[in-house]
DNA sequence: CTGTTGAAATTTTTT
DNA sequence: ATTTCAACAG
């Protein structure tokens, strides 16, 4: 068989929109690719079918999501060059080298090319990252330097301060315009501000740290130098890029200034899919692509290989909603199938209750329980649920949300290594010599101060004498940081000695040492799988493992356990049967987002986001009353209204329950609008009664 | 200067 | 319910 017949038996399975992008040439191309279209299998056969052409996979740059997602991508490409050697004995394919291709996050190929450019743009190729946490640490520290604490009126805190600052960062606007649009109750603090970002900014330089914003801000200026920036470009031939909806206007330049023609530019996405503008993600990338590269093609996929028709319908009715957006409907060719299911349920427990029981049937039907999900709009939405998948010994991993790496023991264990690595690095640096007795946050500054100016040498901390508090512990905390600094033993042994100095410290401060204890095991577990600390302490901060139990190491094939996912985290992910749980008015669309119309706009795709991730099943649940306002100490309760963004026409396509009763064994007595809105249950007096002694 | 205690404010999504 | 802040004792 020919090379080209050969190339063409491996496209076929693509239908014909796809099959264009798959071997479209040289110019910049856009592929708006709605939900379930088939965006990956596109991307990966053009991957093949580029490398096939004779491309050197490590010259393709591959922008993805997640890590995860690259690598899927990855294998992918790999098994379909495999399929092409078989066909094509004589085909001059690299298929070994796929593995070659650059793939990951903006960030994660960001922080690949500044450790190698490091010179180029003035950085010292040990630097180490901050998370958003350890950035607003900074932030804050600078912030009480600075006196900005003390003032009259409450000072905006850490957390706004850093979306402000990473505002204008990413979108890069000026502050004043930031404020004005996002921030306006911040307006009245511009100069405290200005000063704040200033001072922020020459701490993180002393410090050889970069926060996430910097990882993307110094890729840009490395493209601007005349030298470095050339070599950098000369790199790539063809770059992809996945989830294009959701890059910002920084991303954005990242790539013209990577191909400012828009050869060899590849971008796919979705516009209805569009849910990161809270990071300063701007649709206006993905509808104005065509403006900045005059010469781009266009290639809309509209057939839907995921969902059944009928949930299509649905989902459909519900984009509708959208002001703005490029038309598209999807259409499937799986007509057959349930319709979706709205459910009203009484409560938050009867919904639990409910969507445990349809779980429990999806499985005795067959579907075993890693192909369902439950999706949320918030993190904490899930807590009830978790409670009872744990009473009846349902396995779930949850995605989302607090994640391992954030917890305080681990960031504390962290600190260690990251000192050892980058004894600029203050907040790490204060962290760890924090958790001494009789250290504070001034001891720490006066010691990180006496460490910079030794350029970096723990032995400036020989002499130092400790307060009576820390007597016991100084000399053995100067031993570890010293051996973990010359790197005596390798990373796994480095955890298990700075995890054996930590112990007694965990034991002292939390009440329940031995959870995390055993985090701290199954994090030394981990660190024998990365090459070296500063690859495992960049790749963890970039990437941290989604679930708590993806650290347990590689998922035994017939351990079954069903998906909780925020639905941010769920994106571009797919299942079987699908649960929408907490879907009414102040949960989707959240409470904190309805202040202007893009917001709102938002929460509507993203409602439509959780919608089609859904292949043959799917439930949409909402509880009409709360126990509680969240936050409130009162025992206050509300009452929950179907979310906004399922009108008459699109609840037409839904089947209705509820979990009052039965089906059919509605009391006759109670009036038609009773029946409908249930104001009271066993439950619910039950409920009331416990708060006496809970 | 640290560490503790009690009062007050604040709650989304994530690289 | 949890996190953050201010005040005070050692």
């Amino acid at each position: 068989m020919g090379e080209n017949s050969a190339i063409d038996e491996v496209l076929s399975g693509l239908n014909p929109q796809q099959r264009r992008a798959a071997q479209h040439g040289d110019g910049p191309l856009l592929i708006v690719a709605g939900a379930g279209t088939g965006k990956t299998a596109t991307l990966v056969h053009r991957v093949a079918w580029l490398i096939a052409k004779g491309v050197d996979p490590g010259r393709i740059l591959l922008l993805t999501f997640t890590r995860r997602a690259a690598a899927e991508m990855i294998r992918r490409v790999d098994s379909v060059l495999r399929q092409l050697e078989r066909l094509d004995q004589g085909a001059t394919v690299s298929r070994p080298h796929v593995g070659r291709v650059w793939g990951g996050t903006f960030h994660a190929i960001a922080t690949r090319l500044l450790r190698r450019y490091a010179k180029a743009v003035g950085l010292a190729p040990a630097f180490t990252i901050h998370d958003r946490t350890d950035s607003e640490d900074l932030l804050n520290v600078v912030r009480t330097e600075l006196g900005l604490v003390k003032t009259e009126k409450r000072f905006p805190n850490k957390g706004t301060c850093m979306a402000i600052y990473s505002r204008c960062v990413n979108a890069r606007q000026q502050l004043a315009e930031v404020l004005a649009g996002h921030f306006p109750w911040c307006k009245e603090w511009g100069d405290e501000l200005k000063r704040l970002f200033d001072a922020y900014v020459d701490r993180k330089d002393d410090a050889s740290v970069l926060d996430y914003d910097d990882l993307l801000t110094f890729w840009h200026d490395l493209l601007a130098d005349p030298q470095a920036g050339e070599l950098v470009r000369k790199r790539f031939d063809c770059i992809l890029v996945d989830e294009y909806q959701d890059t910002n206007l920084l991303q954005a330049e990242i790539l013209y200034q990577l191909s400012p023609t828009g050869k060899g530019l590849t971008v796919v996405g979705d516009d209805a899919q569009s849910i990161y503008s809270f990071r300063a993600a701007t649709v206006r990338n993905i509808l104005d692509f065509p403006k900045h590269y005059p010469n781009a093609t266009v290639l809309t996929l509209e057939q839907n290989y995921r969902s059944t028709q009928p949930i299509l319908e649905a989902t459909n009715q519900v984009i509708r909603l959208a002001k703005e957006r490029y038309a598209k409907d999807l259409w499937s060719k799986r007509s057959e199938g349930d319709r979706p299911m709205l459910v009203t349920c009484e409560d938050e427990d009867d919904q639990a209750d409910f969507v445990v029981r349809q779980i429990l049937g999806h499985r005795e039907g067959g579907i075993p329980l890693r192909r369902q999900a439950v999706l949320f709009r918030a993190s904490h939405h899930s807590i009830l649920l978790e409670a009872e998948l744990t009473r009846r010994n349902i396995p779930f991993h949850k995605y989302g949300g607090l994640k391992f790496i954030e917890t305080a023991h681990v960031k504390d264990l962290m600190a260690f290594l990251r000192l050892a690595e980058n004894p600029r690095d203050v907040v790490a640096g204060s962290r760890a010599l924090e958790l001494l007795p009789g250290i504070g946050p001034t001891k720490a500054r006066q010691l990180m101060a006496m460490l910079a100016d030794s350029g970096g040498d723990f032995a400036a901390w020989r002499e130092w004498k400790p307060p009576a508090a820390a007597g016991k512990l100084w000399p053995k905390f100067f031993a570890l940081v010293e051996d973990l600094a010359a790197a005596k033993t390798d990373l796994a042994g480095q955890v298990h000695r700075t995890r054996n100095f930590y112990q007694p410290i965990l034991e002292d401060r939390y009440d329940n040492p031995r959870p995390r204890a055993r985090d701290l095991e199954q994090l030394e577990q981990i660190a024998s799988r990365y090459r070296d600390r500063r690859t495992m302490l960049a790749e963890i901060t970039l990437d941290p493992p989604a679930s708590t139990q993806d650290l347990a190491g590689p998922p035994v094939l017939d351990d079954d356990y069903l998906v909780l996912s925020t639905i941010h985290s769920a994106k571009g992910l797919e299942w079987d049967a699908v649960y929408v749980i907490h879907a009414s008015d102040g949960n989707i669309p959240s409470d904190m987002a309805t202040g202007s119309t893009e917001e709102i706009e938002e929460e509507l795709r993203l409602f439509y986001v959780a919608l089609t991730r859904a292949k043959r099943w799917l439930c949409v649940g909402y509880p009409l009353r709360y126990y509680h306002y969240p936050g409130s100490f009162s025992d206050a309760h509300g009452y929950g209204q179907l979310t906004r963004f399922l009108p008459e026409r699109a609840l037409r396509l839904f089947r209705r329950a509820t979990t009052t009763a039965p089906e059919g064994e509605e009391d006759e007595d109670l009036g038609e609008d009773l029946a409908r809105e249930p104001r009271l249950s066993s439950r619910s007096v039950r409920k009331r009664t416990k708060r006496f002694w809970s």
